[in-house]
This record gives structure tokens, C-alpha cells and sequence, in this order.
DNA sequence: CTGATTATTTATCAAATGATAAATTTTACT
DNA sequence: AGTAAAATTTATCATTTGATAAATAATCAG
């Protein structure tokens, strides 16, 4: 939990209280490369942290494969369109490499937030600081050219190109495999 | 304030003294057509919800204006990327008609949220909901055409049209106005 | 280690979109 | 109503990206 703990502190510090509530409502999970943390058209009933390995959130599109995002290390996933409204989600969590997260659970963390105003609050931060990162990256995909995605995602991130396959920078970008190698053959 | 309140009533239900108290930070805000609410540069402290209108968020990339959303009656707007991070914004918010807004000074309202946990709990909602939609923003021009998203739109807000120069809407579709023009000509 | 599978690159042609310019239509202002 | 300004459409050509296929490289299972 440790790892967890001093991430919520960069949002807001807990009580000693309500950090073991959490930890009551929190599991550790070990998964596989390759496997899938969740499934499409399953309701998102868990926010995972990720102690080790590297995440992505995917979904089809005409029987094409498309990912949403990644994540890595110290940073919470959750597929939130299914998380906050309580629909099924069409989207599943893969995870990239070997894994280890903390599955907290969202209906009693939800629960919490009723005896807890700060694990509100907390979380309350941290998915205003996700939301913040959503709106920029609109930003990023509005108008700028493939390459210019490229180059800001190797900027922004440049551990992804050792981490995640070029297939599903791809598609997070926005374009076809091929494109991607044609843009990566440029220089 | 009725409006407001009713808007309100969709995430979490208010007593009377959070009303009031928000009451209090609050203020009519008149503006004209084309008018600039929030100008370029300035940080986010105003929540806006706006009773008559239209709204629009544009920023410029390269000398090219982009229009990030739009937003109608009965709905909150606000710069999110400067209102949580305390950062000057490089967007402006535009009333593209004329228009009647309620402002709520947000450094206020954050205060509010210490003595009030219900006003805390009601714009986690409000904004726990923007963020789904911006998830889903994010999902549109990911991986469809330019004629594709201006159908989508068109069916998700079909008055966007009557109400909204098509010049904002190429933009708002990350394409050009040519282009746009281009793809209604077909049908 | 070896063969099979998967990922990536390269090549070619087609389709979509951008850039620019000009024509037309709409809107705003007096 | 009449004029100027702004918005929209149309046309042409250039560029980017997609679709498909094939070649090469990397990874995985036995």
C-alpha cells in the first residue's frame, strides 16, 4: 500500500483512519502480459493503481482494435464512461506487461466517501486531474498532423516506444499501423 | 436562480442554506453576441452556467482559431484545464449569441466546499459527468472521418446548426471550413 | 534451437483532406 | 433598401493518410 499511499498524498493526505478504510476495501491483483484486467461489457467495479506494468484501455470499431490510453506505474486506471454512470462498458483493460496493481473497490470506495469527506475530496482530485489530461489530449487530436502526435506522445512519454508495441501506439494516435511506420521512416 | 437549481437537482439535491450560501457567490452576468466572456490568458475563477445562449471555448494554434466545445442553456461551462490547475488558460470563452449567464466565483465556491459537503459532493458529480463526456469527445475523433463526426453531431445536437456559424463547427470537427462545406455539398 | 506466429516495414495505388483562390450567399449596419 | 463585410460554397491541385499486399524482422512455444 505504500506506493498508493504517498500517490494520494500528492492530491490530499489522509487520515490514518481512512487510509486502513481503503486498505479494507483494496486487493492486490498479479496478472499476466497480455492478459485483460477487464472485459468488455463488464460494469466497471473497480479503480486499479498500478504498482508495476503497463496498461492500456482498448475498444472496437468495426472489428478494429483501437486503444484509448495508456498508463504505467504509479497511476490509477478505470474505464470512468462505465465507472460513473453505471453502464456496461465497451472497452477492456489489457495490461501490456507482467503486472501488479491494487484493485480498490468502487462501490464501497464510493460508500466511503460518506463517512470519509476526505476520500471524497481525494478522489474528487485526482479525477479532476484526469479530466484535465482528457481535455488536453482532445487538444492534441483536434488539430495537429499524425507526426505531430508522434512527436509530442515520444516527448511526452519517450519510455512508451520501449513499453508498448507500435500497433497499439497506432491506433492511439489515431492511424493505421502502416501510416505509423511510414511517419517513424521519415527520419 | 431557479434555473441553477433545477440544473443542480440532476446531480445531488441542496439544503437551503447551500443554496444560499451559493447564492452568494453568484452573480447575473449580461453579455452581448460575439462578446468575449473570458479573454485569453487570464486564469479560470468563474464557473459559468448559462440561462440564454450559446457558448463556445477557442483557442488559436498557429494563428488558426479552434473551437474547443460548445456549450448551450442549462449547462455549466467553464475552462477546466485552468480552473483546477490555477494556471492561466490559453483559451477564451465566446457567447455566440446573446446571452444570460449565472457566474459563481469558483476560489469561493472551493471554499464553500469545506464548511459544505454537499456542494462538494454536487460538483464532483457536475464534473465527474463533463469528464465522461470529454471521454467520449476523445472516442469521436479518434478514429472517424470528418463526414462521420459531422453526422454525429448533427445527431447529437441537431439545433447546433441554426445556432452555431459553420466556421466554429469545421473547427470544432478538426477539420476546415472547406472541407466541412465539402462534406454537406454531398448530400 | 527451430519453425510458426506475430509485429513491423516497404511499396503501390486510391481516397480523404488541406491550401489557395474565386464566386456566391448571407448578414450587419446605416 | 443599399452597401460593405463576413460566411459559405465551389473549383483546382497538392499532401496526407488509408487499403492492400508482400517482404522482413522479432517473438514465442515446444
Amino acid at each position: 500500500m505504500n506506493e498508493l499511499i504517498t500517490y494520494f498524498n500528492q492530491f490530499n493526505h489522509l487520515s490514518d483512519e481512512a487510509i486502513k478504510a481503503i486498505a479494507d476495501i483494496s486487493k492486490p491483483v498479479i496478472i499476466k502480459k497480455n492478459q485483460d484486467l477487464q472485459a468488455i461489457g463488464h460494469t466497471c467495479r473497480t479503480i486499479y493503481f498500478i504498482k508495476k506494468g503497463v496498461a492500456r484501455i482498448y475498444y472496437f470499431k468495426d472489428d478494429i482494435e483501437i486503444t484509448e490510453c495508456f498508463a504505467f506505474e504509479n497511476a490509477i486506471i478505470a474505464r470512468v464512461e462505465s465507472l460513473f454512470t453505471g453502464k456496461p462498458s465497451r472497452k477492456a483493460i489489457q495490461m501490456i506487461e507482467d503486472s501488479e496493481l491494487i484493485g480498490i473497490n468502487s462501490p464501497k470506495l464510493f460508500e466511503l466517501y460518506n463517512k470519509f469527506p476526505e476520500i471524497e475530496r481525494l478522489f474528487r482530485k485526482i479525477f479532476e486531474s484526469a479530466y484535465v489530461d482528457t481535455v488536453n489530449r482532445v487538444e492534441s487530436i483536434q488539430f495537429h498532423s499524425a507526426e505531430e502526435r508522434y512527436n509530442a506522445l515520444l516527448k511526452d512519454s519517450p519510455n512508451v516506444l520501449q513499453r508498448v508495441p507500435l500497433k497499439y501506439i497506432a491506433s492511439y494516435l489515431g492511424i493505421t499501423q502502416v501510416s505509423l511506420s511510414r511517419i517513424r521512416g521519415i527520419r
